[in-house]
DNA sequence: CTGTTAGCGCTTTCAT
DNA sequence: ATGAAAGCGCTAACAG
């Protein structure tokens, strides 16, 4: 009846797509059936014939189930939401691409929530996700420092790249092998005073960095210097400047970001500084701007793609019920080395 | 009944929040009664003792409506979805920014669905996000180009930054004035030879700026070449080689792209091509990084919120039928002076 | 002023 | 092998 070429015209006039009952009725059968059909109902016994009228009839008018009525029914939503910080630093969309390919893989919807960072929210805050049934799980990877809600949160939820409260909910990196891999190269370089800039100390991230570096400094009787600042342009500048009044004046540097190392790199130039002669330069964010720099900048290239992938598999399970277990991705750190680094100057 | 500071645990064991009908259990009433409170029926004269009752255990019970559950009823999810590029450029932040202020002010709920670099879909490909209820309308600023999906969409949606196949569902900005901007600019520092390295040529944006800027240097007797590439730091750089080679040599050259910033500085730089000296540039995304390379370059710094904001405006406008007009951002655009750009050089 | 009722589109148990 | 019926949580028209 419908015009060739207009494939969604068949269906009575529902301003949404066609409903189960109208393929149903296309197929001459109960709505139900359908249901089972679409499916796939492993314990279902239909006829061939019966089966090939229904496929027929939902493709033919396009049919894509209502996900809310399903969802209403199944007390289950098929959706995940992220909440991530919307800033401008690029690691957020490695991330986000590893965990829309695994979503899509095992049949979940990711929706990103975006948390502006003049507004930041404690996780708690957005339990009104699961509350309102708008998505199954929450993976968490706001802004607000952990020690600002650690009420727990009684919904299914992990944090991603960030410790919550509680074991058991936590997806994390490496980040003292990222340090260590930044040291041992630095040290075989022969520097003996390093700095590190980074974020402000009640990140978690920042927090494991920079516990691990005092750590292993310690034990190698390496000069540590760390200096903390917000995670912009300005805050390198700024972190940049006090480092150089110490004496003696570290002579390699690792940067917790990349809005920093553009601070960083301008206050060294300013002051003088050369690049890598009397200061080399690390980023701990990998970005591809960065072989274009000025200097080349070296840097630690984080698993960023599998640590969203495994957010999802972690967030599914604990929709799922599955035992809680904190995850740490093992995936190879690489060290990409560009002009930044050289030799420690002779005293 | 419930122990204090256990806000959650006065409603009957849900796995999920309190349902209407708890609450109206708990303040003695029907359902229905709770919900015309709850929505402020304006037709509702309720006694203001049961009208606070209720109050009371909503509040107490922390209620939140499912939103599946009110979306099904009133056929309408009060959701919309932005399809971005998943892109390290920034200007998305500021865009989403924007659109998520207003979105909040006018009481919708953004989901970003996030399109991965690598799999670029016609925007016809998203409107499964509409039958299947995950949302009323659909703002898109998918990758692909215009030509690749001509087929028109029929459901509630606009294009954000680029124009679909009808008038009418187009929320832009102004390029062809940050264009005159620019070379308004380096006209009057006596530039005669100018460049442009954009985007691909299919890219709606890019075509705007770029048949403005033929326009423009035609009536002005500049003499004009663009060099389109991909939105890439490589992308940048191999534009600018093919630039370099043409004779006369341009002294001034506009950057679509913040990415390709940095290939077209580097490029310069290896090619031993002073800037500003022998070469002014101007990029056309702001961002904070711009002003602290090496030389700071100057940007043309566009109303990227509004342009957000705006097209919360016009997909709540499709979504409610009110009738379609594309819209042009009228916001002032700034043109941010730094160092990269000079008079033209003596020739 | 408030309760009853029907139904949004779907899944699922139980009949037949 | 398929249909009937109930119900997910909510809203809205209609009773009373």
């Amino acid at each position: 009846m419908s015009p060739p070429g207009s494939p969604r015209r068949g269906a009575p006039a529902n301003p949404r797509g066609a409903r189960l009952v109208d393929i149903a009725a296309a197929a001459g059968v109960h709505h139900s059936t359908v249901s089972r059909v679409l499916n796939g109902d492993p314990a279902q016994s239909v006829r061939p014939e019966t089966y090939e009228r229904i496929l027929r009839a939902a493709r033919q008018q396009g049919y894509r189930p209502n996900a809310l009525a399903r969802a209403l029914k199944r007390s289950r939503t098929g959706a995940i939401a992220f909440v991530i910080p919307l800033l401008r630093n690029p690691i957020w969309v490695s991330i986000e691409r590893g965990a829309l390919r695994r979503a899509a893989q095992r049949g979940h919807f990711v929706m990103m929530i975006q948390e502006p960072a003049e507004d930041p929210r404690p996780p708690t805050q957005y339990r009104y996700l699961i509350d309102e049934m708008r998505a199954d799980g929450l993976v968490l990877a706001t802004a607000l420092r952990i020690a600002d809600h650690s009420e727990g949160l009684d919904v299914p939820h992990v944090y991603l790249n960030r410790r919550g409260p509680q074991p058991g909910n936590n997806v994390v990196m490496d980040e003292p092998g990222a340090i260590q891999l930044f040291i041992d190269q630095v040290a075989g370089l022969g520097h003996r005073h390093v700095a590190i800039v980074d974020g402000l100390p009640e990140v978690d991230t920042v927090h494991r960095r920079t516990l691990a570096a005092r750590r292993i400094c310690a034990g190698r009787d390496i000069d540590l210097t760390i200096q903390h600042a917000p995670p912009t342009e300005e805050g390198g500048w700024d972190a940049t400047l006090r480092l150089l009044e110490r004496d003696p004046r570290p002579t390699a540097c690792a940067v917790g970001n990349l809005n920093q190392v553009f601070g960083v790199l301008s206050a060294l130039r300013h002051a003088g500084v050369s690049v890598p002669g009397q200061m080399s330069v690390v980023s701990f964010d990998e970005d591809e701007c960065l072989a274009y720099l000025d200097v080349p900048v070296a840097s630690v290239s984080m698993p960023l793609a599998e640590l969203g992938a495994a957010a999802v598999d972690a967030i599914i399970a604990r929709v799922e019920r599955r035992p809680a277990t904190d995850v740490l991705i093992r995936e190879p750190m690489v060290l990409v080395e560009r002009a930044s680094v050289a030799p420690a100057p002779p005293d």
